[in-house]
DNA sequence: CGTACGGTTGAATTGGTTCAATCGGGGTGG
DNA sequence: CCACCCCGATTGAACCAATTCAACCGTACG
């Protein structure tokens, strides 16, 4: 059982206002974790789901898998993202949840995840809120497979996960942890693996970033964003109600 | 005022249960009528919503542009889509919704919008269904950006197209109406109309489908979905309720 | 009857892929 | 403790799917 540092109440308290109560929820909603090895998916595409998967811990990302073996990742997930929020309105997966890093997540049975989630206003409102969030980030990754080249998509790459990552405090002097290999950053941005680490030497030698180690580090913040064409309102921090 | 034929019952009534009560839910809503041009937006992006569009009639598109004028067409609308569910959790668009042809819209106060479909489950969880769907498509074309060739896009985009068509009745003998121009089709599918042109061009010699004058005519479905690895799953047409 | 827009085609170019080989570091077994 | 191995990163060279540029066609429409 987590309670301290719950990484969805700090991803969802900055910008939807959270009481103590509202807190108290989704603590109840970590109440039963579970493990999972690096490299293993945690819901495979097809399966029929149950309850309600929220990471805690650790890297994951969607995918889906063509025949021939192609695969494309349709978003990363961090510590604080749902994995399938969707349960209880259809139940099979038309894709997969795999573990990049080993990961720690929270199960809640979908019956006693709606109990929990519809006593509280504000709770459903975040998890909608975060729903709509993702959509619009799966919005920004269709713009830059479409019509962004490889430098201008791993630079947007980039800024989205600092951004995220900083929202649940893993960004420190501008280094934030970052465990895909450029073979994954290959299979999100439709690019071969070959070709990201030409960019990503590119845009050292430029003094934008580095990779190493699993570490991100921002060098000229201003010039990455320019060049991605990186637009904060993706993430809608700022709330109707 | 539009009673019968209403596309978004036709299209949802497919899936979901819908009593004569939640119907007229559904009717209710399409009081307000709104006529756009085609080539004009129903809704720019950076736009802040009060209400909710629903497409009655005609074709439109989600899409982004980038400075330079590129264009991404990240969904396309035809009647019975919603152009804008997320009212009320946020109101800032990250994307424009654009008309391609003349469209009929309905529009509903957002205020208004809520206390009409608040008042029945089957009609909120409709709702929450198609959004779900919209996500699934989302991703699906992400893939298709990420990992399938002009070719493979292309057949994908039709099969889509020509299921949701016949959701809502618009298939006759695998002829059904697609007003998209090949700068739409290179917009949606991130090719060069040029290209789109040549593929278009080639699966006509091949006996697999032709585009003319606005309406697809589908000639090997069977072989376009082996293709374009189709898979119906992407609509979730089985529910869990 | 001109004009504008969408579709069509050819030729040259290119961003990214493919194939292939090498490097380097962390973990493991003897 | 060291040798080995494996996986991910790196680099070069040849290749190709799609782009770019440019011209031309057909037709709907004011």
């Amino acid at each position: 059982m987590i309670e301290l540092n719950n990484p969805v109440i700090a991803k969802l308290s900055k910008v939807v206002g959270l009481s103590d109560g509202d807190n108290h929820i989704f603590n109840e909603l970590c109440k039963t974790t579970i493990l999972v090895n690096s490299r293993r998916d945690i819901i495979s595409d097809g399966s029929r789901q149950n309850g309600v998967y929220l990471l805690l811990d650790g890297w994951a990302c969607r995918y889906k898998t063509l025949k021939d073996g192609k695969r494309q990742i349709i978003a990363i997930l961090i510590p604080g993202d749902f994995c399938n929020l969707h349960v209880g309105i259809y139940d099979q997966m038309d894709h997969a949840v795999g573990a990049i890093t080993a990961t720690t997540l929270a199960y809640v049975d979908r019956v006693q995840f709606d109990a929990l989630t519809q006593s509280r206003l504000a709770v459903m409102r975040a998890l909608r809120w975060t729903a709509l969030v993702d959509e619009s980030l799966s919005r920004s990754w269709l713009v830059s497979l479409g019509v962004r080249n490889a430098r201008e998509r791993l630079a947007h790459l980039v800024c989205e996960l600092r951004e995220r990552s900083s929202n649940i405090g893993l960004v420190k002097n501008n280094h934030f942890p970052m465990p895909l290999t450029q073979n994954d950053l290959g299979d999100s941005l439709g690019l071969t693996p070959v070709h990201i680490n030409r960019v990503v030497r590119a845009l050292a030698v430029e003094q934008l970033l580095k990779i190493e180690r699993g570490t991100v580090s921002i060098i000229n913040l201003i010039e990455l964003r320019k060049i991605a064409e990186f637009d904060n309102n993706i993430f809608h921090q700022s709330l109707v109600y």
